[in-house]
DNA sequence: ATAATGACATGTT
DNA sequence: TAACATGCCATTA
């Protein structure tokens, strides 16, 4: 297991109930901005206890396609009993429920200064949202 | 070694 | 708003 899949894992678990996140935001707190699709590939794969249902896309949709149906209707029954309501189309609204690393948090990532930056500009704890 | 394949993201149309 | 195109990068073939 590499050293990403490992952070992976470690930041997916920190995520609460009823709380989601994208791939690319997970990939980015790992310090591989570009790594979305491994996320992906690590939840996949890893079969270490984690809540892997709190991770979707970044347009707040589940996307597991193909053959893995039953996944994608687990997914779904899993965020519903947390709280989020999805519809018909395995779609909800992300940035209601999205959860946000906090800053102390963020920096104990050990991540270069503007990785942090970049971070911190775009998911912040006081958006404009609100 | 080269090319295709994904539980993705983002910018253009 | 939604479809399309391009970029990504580990794994597979």
């Amino acid at each position: 297991m590499s050293p990403f899949q490992q952070k992976v894992i470690e930041i997916v678990r920190t995520i609460p109930y009823g709380k989601a996140t994208s791939y690319g935001q997970i990939a980015l707190y790992c310090g591989m901005p570009r790594a979305a699709r491994e996320v992906g590939w690590t939840l996949r794969q890893s079969k270490v206890d984690m809540p892997w249902w709190r991770v979707v896309n970044n347009s707040g949709r589940i996307s597991i396609d193909g053959n893995m149906e039953a996944d994608k209707n687990l997914q779904k029954k899993l965020l519903s009993a947390e709280g989020i309501e999805i519809g018909d189309d395995f779609t909800f609204d992300i940035e209601k429920y999205r959860w946000i690393m906090p800053e102390e948090e963020v920096k104990k990532l050990q991540l270069s200064e503007e990785q942090i930056n970049k971070i911190l500009a775009k998911y912040s704890q006081t958006p404009l949202n609100f």
